[in-house]
RNA sequence: GCCGCGGUAGUACAGCCCGGCAUAGUAUGCGGGCCUGUCAAGCCCGUGACCCGGGUUCAAAUCCCGGCCGCGGCGCCA
């Protein structure tokens, strides 16, 4: 590595400059030839651009990934701050799953067993409980299954909002709809994008009102349109999100599609249950280009439905008792939505794989670097 | 976790199906040279590889088994 100095001048080059150089300092020597070119990094596979990341990132291409997220992040921050939303900082080592289930990594914590949080969900409802009102964390979550696909990583960001006192689950659409617009908005003018504008095409699809179809009337569209059939109540698969990306685009010129009204059999026990229809719950999710990059839900917040929920999901209300507890003396209708940054990310910027969107990946098989 | 495909120089591929006919090929990179205001390009020379462990066979990069890793799909999910 070498710094240079001299006069930049009109040269015969490709580049049509060459810089004439006075002095050059050599910073470091390098014990070995580079590995991979910076320059023709993405040609390699993504794997072993990740075994060197530190070369493969001064490709200006790949760079320009890490400092839109990082331009993301900022708007994401920014927007809600700017609603009167309050940023948390909630523990990452907690002593329950979510859903108590075996998708949490276990740590030995003092000889206790703990969890790193797979969720800030149980602490963000916590948190408006609380009288914050509105919140949102940007924080490393968790996964331990051992997916092996271009949309899953044992570990990235989610970008978490909750709000109290919400009149249905609308209200959290809503926000989310509008922090998409804002982004797409913020997206186009911004200076600071300029070089990740030279490699990626920044615009984005968000009509006046981005569509919400219930799942009810997916499963129809899916049938009608595409040709495919889903068992009633049961969730989307892959192919079905993709038709349903399609259908958004065509349908409303629109990247986004809100999936509502979900079946209470594939949503977790804290989400709130459709009035009158039991079965089916409040809880949406926001796919982005047919891959679901947002989940969201009006919480339950009555403390005896909440009890019920639990029993109807067959878990043991003593495990979440520290949690049940935040609705022992009274809370607010409140609801909230997690999503998720790289593939926000990856999704905005066409990239193949969530990987790419993230600057060392965790997954099944990969711990270092 | 399940299913499919794969693992050959630094990188990207060919060869494997039909085992010996290979000193394992090509491109690129890297080292050197020629050429040339410089760089690049072009040309020449050189460098460097069969994932690991078993098995079959006179003989394995090539066939079989196991492991590890990779890619993708699914389940699941942000």
């Amino acid at each position: 590595m070498a710094c240079f100095s001299g006069t930049l001048v009109e040269g015969k080059s490709k580049l049509r400059y060459e810089l004439q150089a006075k002095e050059v300092m050599m910073l470091t020597r390098p014990v070995e030839p580079i590995p991979l070119e910076p320059a023709t990094s993405t040609e390699a596979q993504l794997n072993v651009r990740l075994d060197y990341r530190w070369l493969d990132v001064r490709n200006p291409k790949v760079s320009a990934v890490f400092q839109f997220e990082s331009w993301l992040a900022q708007k994401f921050r920014e927007y809600f701050r700017m609603n009167g939303f309050v940023e948390i900082f909630t523990p990452k080592i907690v002593a329950a799953g979510t859903e108590g289930g075996a998708e949490v990594f276990p740590v030995i914590y003092f000889g206790r067993e703990a969890y790193l949080a797979q969720s800030p969900q149980f602490y963000k409802q916590m948190a408006v409980i609380a009288g914050l009102e509105r919140v949102f964390e940007i924080g490393p979550v968790f996964r331990a299954e051992a997916h092996h696909t271009v949309k899953h990583l044992t570990e990235f960001h989610g970008l978490d909002i909750e709000m109290g006192f919400i009149e249905g689950p609308e209200d959290v659409m809503d926000i989310l709809e509008r922090f998409f617009r804002y982004l797409s908005k913020e997206a186009e003018g911004d200076e600071s994008l300029k070089v990740v504008r030279q490699y990626y095409d920044l615009s984005l699809r968000v009509p006046d009102r981005v569509p919400r179809i219930t799942i009810r009337e997916a499963y129809e569209v899916l049938k009608e349109r595409y040709n495919k059939e889903l068992p009633y109540m049961e969730d989307l698969d892959p192919q079905a999100e993709k038709y349903l990306g399609d259908y958004a685009l065509k349908e409303y010129d629109s990247d986004f599609i809100f999936v509502t009204e979900y079946p209470w059999k594939v949503r977790p026990f804290y989400t709130m249950r459709k009035e009158g229809e039991p079965e089916w719950t409040y809880g949406f999710d926001l796919l982005f280009r047919g891959l679901e990059i947002a989940t969201g839900s009006q919480r339950e917040h009555r403390y005896e439905r909440l009890l019920i929920n639990l029993r109807d999901k067959g878990m043991k209300p003593d495990r979440f008792q520290f949690y049940l507890n935040f609705f022992r003396h009274g809370a607010p209708p409140h609801g909230g939505a997690g999503l998720g940054l790289e593939r926000i990310v990856k999704q905005y910027l066409n990239l193949e794989n969530v990987r790419e969107a993230r600057l060392l990946p965790r997954d099944p098989e990969r711990l270092v670097p």
